[in-house]
DNA sequence: GTAATCTATGAAAGCGCTTACACTTTTTAC
DNA sequence: GTAAAAAGTGTAAGCGCTTTCATAGATTAC
C-alpha cells in the first residue's frame, strides 16, 4: 500500500499562473527579481492550490536539505528537554528542519546515519560520535558544532558549552571559603563525558588554590546515574571514609548521594554536605533542597544551532562559545 | 559557501562494479534476484567507495522519505523525556528517520510544516495540529497516528494514549473508599488537552458511584501547569474554600497546589492531602511524596510508531490502543 | 532439436525542482 | 535616435535514484 503523496507541483501552479516554473521557482526562493504583477498571479495559484514545494526535489536539485541533523547517545536525564527544547526551536526560527539521531541503543542500529546525504550540518552532543566519523566530516567539509564537548585534538570544529571548570571551582571556593569544608569528596560523571572532567578539574583547582591536598580516597564514581552513586557512596560510607561534603558531578548522581547518606542514617548537611551540578528542576524539591550550579542548557543549545547555521550559510563561526555559570545556594551545604 | 556534499554515487558504485546502476539499486533495495557473484562485486564496490544513496534522490524517485513526523505543540514538561525515548528508539528500529516539529512559538513560524511532502506519515501529539488539518491529511490517504488524544467527530484515525479515566476513576475511588475523603477539589488541565478531561469524568465517575456530589466550586484550573496550579489553589485557601483533599489532573499541577498549601501554613497531608497524576520522576523526591497515577508514557510512544509504521506498510491499523495505568502511594494522600 | 520459459541485466524514462543560459522587452545614456 | 545596460521570463539540462520494459543467455519441456 506504500503509495505516494506528492499532490500540486510547481508545473501545475506554473499552468496555473500561466509562466514558466522556472518562474515559481525564483518567486518561491527570492532569488530573482519579477514583475509584482506576476508575483502576485504566482501567489495566488500557490493559495489557491494549496501547492507546498516537495522537499525531496528540492534538495536534489539544490543541493541544499534545509534540515539540521542532531546526534546524541540517548535521550535520558533531565539535561535532554532544555537541550531539545533550545535546539528544536532555534532550528525552527532558521529556518531549518530537525533529525533527530540516538545512536546508543547498540551503536547506531537505527536506519540512516545522519551525515552529508540527508542534512546540511551536524550537533554532536558529546561523545555520539566516535573521533573518526568527526574527523571525516570536517575534512569532507560538513559542518559540524560541537554541543557539550570540545573537538578531537588538531580538528577546528566549533563547541559550545557551559562553564563547567569555572563552575566546579566556584562551587569548590564557596565551600571552602565561606563553609569552612577541608575534607571534599567528589564524584566523578560519566566517561568520555568532558563536562565530568572539567568539573574534575575545577575541583582540584579550588583544592589547589587553597594549599588543600589532593586525596585520591576522596574521589568516586558518580558516572551521572543516581544509582551509580548511590552504590559509590555507600561503600564509602561502608569503610569509615571521612568527608564533610560531597561534590557530584551532577544533579543526579547528588540525589544518589543523598539517598545514600540518609540511607546511612546520617543527616544532610549535618553529617555530611552534598552539593550538585545542573540545577535540574528537581533540585529545589528535594529535602534539603540541594545547593547546585546552574548551568544555562536552553542558551547552549540555541547558541549550538545559531552556530551551525552561520558555519552552513557563511562557512565561518565562533571556535569556541562557553557560557556562565551560576551558584545555587540551597541548604544541602548547610548553613551560613 | 553553500557547497554541495554528494561524494558518491551510485553511478560511481556501477562503474566500479562493471554493472549497470539499475543492478545496484536491486542489490541495494534487495528488490529483486540478482547472480551471486555480481552481488559481491557491487557489495565490495560499495564498501570500497564508503557509498551511501543519498535520500533526496531516493525520495524523489521512490515516492518514499523513510522518515515519521512528530508533531508536538511545544517541548515541555517532565512528560516529554519518556515519549521522545519510546518515539525515538521505535523508530529507529524501524528504519525510519525522525523528525521533529514544534508548533508552538506562535504557531507553526518554522520553516516546513511535517505532511506529505516530506514524512510517510506523522504522530501527532495531543492538539498540536487543527482539526482541520488532521481531516485534510485522512482525507488524502496520509497516514497519521494520534497520541495522547482521540480522533476528531468521524474520523477513523488511530489513537494511542492511557487509561487516564480509568486511572482517575481509581485514584478517587482510592481517596473515598481507602481513606475516607469526602470532599474532593479538581484542578484540571490544559484545556483542549484530552488526557485532562478524561481523568475530569474519572473524577466524576467515581463521584457519583459513591454517591457524592458534584461541587462546581470544587473544580479548579491547573493547567498542567505549577505556576497556575499554585495560584489556584491560594485562591481557594483564601476564600475559605473547605476541602480535605486536592486531586491535581498531572503531577505538576500538584506541586504547584502542594506549594500554595504550604505557603498557607497548612499541612500536607494533614490539613490538605494532595494527589496527582502521571508520576513524573520528581514526584517520589517531593515532601511528601506524591501519591499518583502511574502512566505508561514511554509505553504509549512506542505503540504509537508501531502502529503508524504498520498503517504505513500494511495500510491498517487498532483504531484505539489504551493503555492501563497503575496506583502509586505515597505519603501525600496521608497514611492508612 | 525447436519452442517456450526463466533469469540476470541493461537502457532509458522520469520523480519535482533549481538554475545557467538565452531571449525579448524596457529603460537609460548620450 | 541609437547603442548599451537592465529587467523579466522561458527553455532545457540536470540533481541521483528507482523502475518499467526490453534483451540476451540459460533452462526446461516435449
Amino acid at each position: 500500500m506504500p503509495g505516494k503523496f506528492q499532490g500540486v507541483t510547481i508545473e501545475d501552479v506554473a499552468r496555473h499562473a500561466g509562466v514558466s516554473t522556472a518562474t515559481v521557482s525564483r518567486f518561491l526562493n527570492h532569488s530573482d527579481k519579477i514583475a509584482p504583477l506576476t508575483a502576485a498571479r504566482i501567489q495566488h495559484a500557490v493559495s489557491e492550490l494549496g501547492y507546498q514545494p516537495g522537499m525531496a526535489a528540492r534538495v536534489l536539485a539544490g543541493g541544499k536539505t534545509h534540515a539540521l541533523g542532531l546526534v546524541v547517545d540517548e535521550i535520558k536525564g533531565e539535561f535532554f528537554n532544555p537541550m531539545l527544547r533550545g535546539i528544536s526551536a532555534a532550528a525552527g526560527e532558521a529556518g531549518y528542519e530537525l533529525l533527530i539521531n540516538a545512536t546508543a541503543p547498540g551503536r547506531r542500529p537505527a536506519g540512516f546515519p545522519l551525515g552529508e546525504k540527508n542534512t546540511d550540518g551536524l550537533i554532536v552532543f558529546t561523545d555520539s560520535l566516535p573521533d573518526k566519523e568527526l574527523r571525516r566530516m570536517h575534512q569532507a567539509g560538513f559542518p559540524c558544532v560541537l554541543l557539550h564537548r570540545s573537538a578531537p585534538a588538531g580538528l577546528a570544529m566549533p563547541c559550545v558549552t557551559v562553564e563547567n571548570k569555572r563552575g566546579a571551582r566556584d562551587m569548590v571556593d564557596y565551600l571552602i571559603e565561606q563553609r569552612g569544608y577541608r575534607r571534599i569528596a567528589f564524584l566523578r560523571g560519566a566517561e568520555g563525558h568532558e563536562d565530568s572532567s572539567w568539573r574534575e578539574r575545577g575541583y582540584r583547582e579550588a583544592l589547589e588554590s587553597h594549599g588543600l591536598p589532593y586525596d585520591e580516597k576522596l574521589i568516586g564514581n558518580g558516572f551521572f546515574d543516581e544509582q551509580q552513586a548511590r552504590e559509590t557512596v555507600t561503600g564509602w560510607i561502608r569503610r569509615g571514609l571521612k568527608m564533610e561534603v560531597i561534590f557530584a558531578a551532577d544533579d543526579d548522581s547528588a540525589i544518589g548521594a543523598m539517598l545514600a547518606v540518609k540511607e546511612a542514617g546520617l543527616r544532610v548537611p549535618q553529617d555530611i554536605a552534598i552539593v550538585g551540578f545542573d540545577d535540574i528542576r528537581l533540585a529545589r524539591y528535594l529535602s534539603p533542597p540541594l545547593t547546585t550550579v546552574r548551568a544555562p542548557i536552553e542558551k547552549a543549545a540555541r547558541l549550538a544551532v545559531e552556530q551551525l547555521v552561520r558555519l552552513i550559510e557563511t562557512g565561518s563561526a565562533d571556535p569556541l562559545t562557553l557560557l556562565p555559570t551560576e551558584l545555587i545556594i540551597r541548604e544541602s551545604c548547610g548553613f551560613a
